[in-house]
RNA sequence: GCACCUAUAGCUCAAUUGGAUAGAGCAUCGGUCUACGGAACCGAAGGUUUCUGGUUCGAACCCAGAUAGGUGUACCA
């Protein structure tokens, strides 16, 4: 029900008379909003104070002319004026459960009517790199993207997924090295993705160790930078004691020089570490300048080499598998999969392109676009002739732009890549690309306990499995503790305990990564999602089970599914009046997250309504209820707050089931 | 150096994008109830929204400055 845009509708003649232009006259409809004040009211005009300078009237007196002439009475119960010059209302619970009634008839859709303008959203997220398993750091552009596309589409858009992989870039050149120097080929013969997996760590381990290698005198130029700088200051500041600049500048001095030191240390004990390891050394130095060597095989391959082509689609598949095992788990499907070695035959036009139109210049060997307001421009083309992940983002907004004529196109893409997308909009509009909406939906880093980016406790990026793993083992353990178990008067079968415990614990995840506002980072916390309370999502997946006993309950006490399914929803205590209203704003909610795309909105929504269903319960007596009507109502009531619960659920990619 | 982002209760986070007395969950303290499933409910305590100014009828939110942190910054993705 589109509560908003109908009581909005009733204030829009008695506006228009004052705000004649159809901007300002939105504006001022967009500060009809629901209450944040449950005690006040349900929904509330915010639009008698601004008005008072144009009308030069007092606030009140505007209000009180704005309540005699707006017609709320088939949907109020009282409309009243407070404060400065707030216009509240109280909705008729007649009306509200009339609406709560047509709801429950449609539980499909909840009476959510598909959007007037229908517009095609094309969203790319998730894109790992198949070459290394997922990690951690894969799990919020999974998650939140699989969410804004379903809602999209549930709200009547159409909406495309595009998991845009990364197959075909340097870390191909890696595996393709490290196979043909370092493979183990009864390994590989028996699990290729765990071997595929070992080669790519051996050769970055390799590049990383003649990386730090290589750094260390640069480290140590910085270092002794640092230094002078640090005496330079203190110098300066001794000359004139009072420089409150000076005093600082020693302080960023001081704390630079920190950095550098620390650096320089992790650098040499790092390679301290390998040196220990003959083998590694003996093998770094038949392999030097590796990183050198493994930028050739990837231009091997991407020149169409025969040998480096054909390892690489024995590779592929492989790859695709394993990562889809972790999407078929997660039950997250794409629309398609293009990846990255689609558009590799679409680049040299992509720079003929921007050659052609004066955008790019040749600058350092290398093909640039520059840009006004960086520094840096964007390279498209490397001197060595191969192309950019730049260079395939331009390809693939081209693509999609010919192959779906996306009204909108939301790239779900880590926060710290923010400055590429500016660059790439920019490119991309000129070009051509002007009337779709081009928006990078970013999201903050998850960090660990320490408040930096999440790793294990050996400093190694956590893996995504292993996590999905330790989540429903946790889930178990809570879920299925016996004497809970015992408690319920249920005998649930092992089967049942599996798939409660895998429902919950990936619930559990995924909850946790939506119910924060996505820009900012946020503190992954397994102990505290794992154990289940709070917000969390199986306290909400609690409620929805809850509402499922007591329909079974009053199914064995002889009420039937067809003695309540129609019967007339009535609503008279508190409770059930805010439990009601809550049920109510399902789909203004909706949209409202989708302003934005944030699907915190949704979490939040979904938790404030398993706490008003539980206050509901504990208060209000469903089966023991008064009257029979009453009990009716209720049952009805309950239904609809399950299938709420379960819907809201389900657009999160989060499950249900029936107890727990 | 430059650019962008962030700062809210002891901790982890919200705040319908400028609306009323800044809200939740943990943790703390107190209370309820033989239960339609206690993973519950009700309540208390906890705040100069980092600081200083400004704009506004109204500011956590907008602007300026300061402080502290993070991220990015020419051929990785």
């Amino acid at each position: 029900m589109r509560v908003l845009s109908l009581i909005r509708s009733r204030f829009a003649p008695v506006l228009a008379n004052w705000l004649t232009e159809p901007d300002a006259l939105n504006a001022a409809l967009e500060r009809i909003v629901a209450s944040r004040e449950a005690g006040l009211a349900d929904y509330q005009a915010n639009v008698a104070m601004p008005l008072q300078k144009k009308l030069g009237k007092p606030p009140l007196a505007i209000a009180e002319e704005i309540v005699s002439h707006v017609d709320l009475s088939d949907l109020c119960e009282s409309v009243t004026i407070a404060g400065q010059g707030y216009v509240n209302l109280r909705l008729s619970p007649k009306w509200l459960a009339q609406c709560l009634m047509e709801a429950h008839a449609d539980p499909e859709r909840l009476a959510v009517a598909p959007v007037a303008t229908p517009k095609t959203v094309v969203i790319d997220y998730s894109s790992p790199n198949v070459a290394k398993p997922m990690h951690v750091g894969h799990i919020r552009s999974t998650v939140i993207g699989d969410s804004i596309t379903k809602i999209l589409r549930f709200l009547g858009h159409k909406a495309i997924s595009d998991n845009h992989l990364g197959d075909w870039g340097t870390q191909f050149g890696m595996i393709i090295y490290g196979y043909k120097n370092f493979r183990d080929d009864v390994a590989y013969a028996q699990a290729p993705v765990a071997e595929l997996s070992r080669l790519y760590r051996v050769v970055q381990r390799i590049i990383g160790f003649q990386d730090a290698v290589a750094s260390i005198p640069k480290l140590e130029l910085a270092l002794t930078k640092a230094e002078q700088k640090l005496t330079e200051s203190k110098a300066k500041s001794a000359a004139a004691p009072q420089d409150k600049k000076l005093a600082k500048e020693i302080a960023v001095a001081a704390r630079q020089l920190d950095e550098a030191n620390e650096e320089l240390q992790k650098a040499k004990t790092s390679i301290e570490e390998s040196s220990q390891d003959h083998d590694f050394i003996e093998r770094s130095k038949q392999h030097a300048e590796l990183g050198q060597r493994v930028l050739k095989e990837t231009a091997k391959l991407h020149s169409g080499d025969r040998e480096n082509l054909e390892l690489w689609e024995a590779f592929v598949p492989n790859c695709k598998d394993e990562i889809h095992s972790v999407y078929t788990r997660l039950n997250i499907q794409f629309d398609h999969e293009f990846g990255e070695s689609y558009y590799h035959e679409m680049l040299p036009a992509v720079v003929e392109d921007l050659l052609a139109k004066s955008l790019a210049v040749q600058s350092g060997g290398a093909i640039c676009v520059f840009l006004d307001g960086y520094e840096a421009p964007m390279i498209v083309q490397k001197q060595d002739g191969a192309y950019l992940y730049s260079t395939t983002d331009i390809a693939t907004a081209v693509f999609r732009e010919r192959e779906f004529g996306p009204d909108a196109s939301l790239y779900v893409v880590d926060h710290r890549q923010s400055e590429h997308f500016q660059k790439l909009f920019d490119v991309l509009r000129k070009i051509g690309l002007t009337h779709t909406e081009l928006k990078h939906v970013e999201f903050g880093t998850v960090l660990g306990e320490d408040g930096k980016p999440f790793k294990t406790r050996s400093g190694t990026v956590v893996g995504l499995n292993s996590m999905l793993d330790e989540a429903v083992s946790g889930a178990y353990e809570v879920v299925c503790d016996p004497d809970r178990l015992l408690k319920s008067g249920y005998a649930f079968t092992d089967a049942e305990k599996r798939e409660i415990s895998e429902t919950v614990g990936l619930g559990a995840i995924k909850y946790a990564d939506l119910c924060h506002n996505r820009t900012s980072n946020y503190v992954f916390d397994m102990k505290k999602m794992v154990q289940l309370q709070g917000n969390t999502a199986a306290y909400i997946q609690y409620s929805y089970a809850r509402t499922r006993s007591i329909l079974r309950k009053a199914e064995t006490d002889g009420i039937e599914t067809s003695k309540w399914l129609d019967a007339p929803l009535v609503l008279i205590e508190a409770p059930e009046l805010n439990l009601g209203l809550q049920l109510l704003r399902f789909e203004d909610m909706l949209n409202q997250s989708m302003v934005d795309y944030l699907p915190n909105v949704v979490t939040e929504y979904l938790f404030e309504t398993a706490k008003l269903f539980s206050s509901f319960y504990d208060q209000c007596s469903v089966l023991g209820a008064e009257t029979p009507e009453s009990v009716l109502s209720r049952l009805r009531l309950i239904d609809l707050t399950g299938i709420t619960l379960r819907k809201g659920l389900e657009l999160l990619g989060i499950g249900v089931v029936e107890r727990m």
